[in-house]
Order: structure tokens, then C-alpha cells, then sequence
DNA sequence: TGACATCGCAACCCCATGGTTGCACATGGC
DNA sequence: GCCATGTGCAACCATGGGGTTGCGATGTCA
């Protein structure tokens, strides 16, 4: 069913600059920890279990307990909830946006 | 060219709920003016402002001035950057996204 | 011209949230 | 068993932003 689900967690979650960095390190480098992934950025270590927690809460990322670590993994899935969301509110002005919906439609994705 | 450019500015304005609610209600009723969407909404003519501000600034909305009322419409091209950032990110772990992704590349949208 | 409507600006309040620091707890290696 | 490392929790601070109210300016119309 493409009538968008709740789409406000997602679009919430990605609002942030830190937190697309986050998600893009993650699909760049692979799971990873939250120490790990501080030393990439400049603020804390809590500051990006922050927003690990945040991206969690949104569905767009799952933390696997491995022994005393916790390494997390991409999961952008709900991200397509938000795409739906756009097109169609889109679709009726832009062309691109509604060769999308109809895409989208069309493959029932 | 696909790569991403900047999506702060569209997620940050689509991560707020009233927002989101003023963009479906120009979609569906076409231009109105910020007294007019107050009317549809529990929060003041000034709240639907600032609103249609952010929007603006995202470059979601534009306002044309029609005497002395300012009526605002939307442009809703700026979501497909967004769009672009997403399915990139996604690309490598869903299938729906991939898809997506593909599809942006070979339309060259 | 006068009355009414609409807009735009500014001040203000309050809460959500990004960020920090500090510390307690668990786990793994020696 | 002990220590190092990493996690998780809590308190705290500061800023931003959504919301309101008030008011002056600007148009519109009778």
C-alpha cells in the first residue's frame, strides 16, 4: 500500500546534519560501534549514541550486542515511507516527482 | 547530476508535523493565502507564517503578491534532492531503494 | 474619506533537543 | 582476581524553534 504511513519519525530522524553523517558513515564503512564512529566526528561519544538512539527510534538503524560492544547497522527501509510521502504530495507539479509516484505505483514498491 | 546536494534545508522542513500538513493541504486545494490555511488548522495566522517562511526557504513554497493578500503555492521540486539522498544511502540494503536508485540514474531525474 | 480586513514585524514564552561531563556498571584479557 | 576498555545512565546547560499576542502599516471597498 503506497498511501504513506507515518513518515514523521523518518524525516525527524534525517532533519539533522550530525545524524545523516552518521548514517552516511555507516553505509560507507559498514556496523559499526559508537566509539567508533566518534572518532570520525568531532562532538562526543554520547552525542552520537544520541543520535543512535534517535536513528534506532525511526527504524533506520539497529544496534547488535556483540559481548561488551554494541555495534549498529543500517537499516534505511523506513526511508521508502518517506519517498512515498513526497511523490505523491509532489506528483501533480513536478515531473519528476511523478514519473516517481508513477514508478513507484507501477512496481508497487 | 544526481549526487546530493544539500537536503538540509527540505528535511528540516518536512520534519515538523504542522508543516507537512500545510504542504498536503496546499497539494490538495492549490494556492491559498496564510489566513485561508489558518482557517484549516487549530494554531494562529502567525504560526502558519512562520511556517510558510520555513517553507519558503527550502524553496517548498513560493508567495506571489496579489494586491494585499500574499498567496502562497507550491513548488515541491526542491524533495527530489531529498529523494536523491535517500535512495544513494539506501541503495546497498534495500531492495525497494536500489530499485529507486537505479531508476533516478537511468531517467537521469 | 472612513471603516474594515489583511498582512508583516517584534517581543515574548516554553519546551524539545543537541551537546557536554561525570560516574557507575559490565565485559574481556592478562 | 585485577585492570583496562567500552557501554549506559543521569544531570545539566544552552540554543533553537514552534507558538502566542499585540500592534502598526497597507490595501479594499462602500
Amino acid at each position: 500500500m503506497s498511501p504513506a504511513d507515518d513518515p514523521d519519525a523518518v524525516f525527524s530522524a534525517l532533519a539533522d546534519a550530525t545524524r545523516r553523517q552518521v548514517v552516511q558513515a555507516l553505509a560507507r564503512s559498514g556496523p559499526a560501534t559508537a566509539t567508533e564512529l566518534a572518532g570520525d566526528f568531532t562532538v562526543s561519544r554520547q552525542a552520537v549514541v544520541k543520535h543512535l538512539q534517535a536513528l534506532s527510534q525511526a527504524g533506520l538503524v539497529v544496534g547488535d550486542r556483540e559481548g561488551r560492544e554494541m555495534r549498529y547497522r543500517l537499516t534505511p527501509a523506513p526511508m521508502a515511507g518517506a519517498m512515498d510521502w513526497m511523490a505523491e504530495v509532489g506528483a501533480g507539479w513536478d515531473d519528476r516527482l511523478a514519473a516517481l509516484s508513477q514508478f513507484l505505483s507501477d512496481r508497487d514498491l
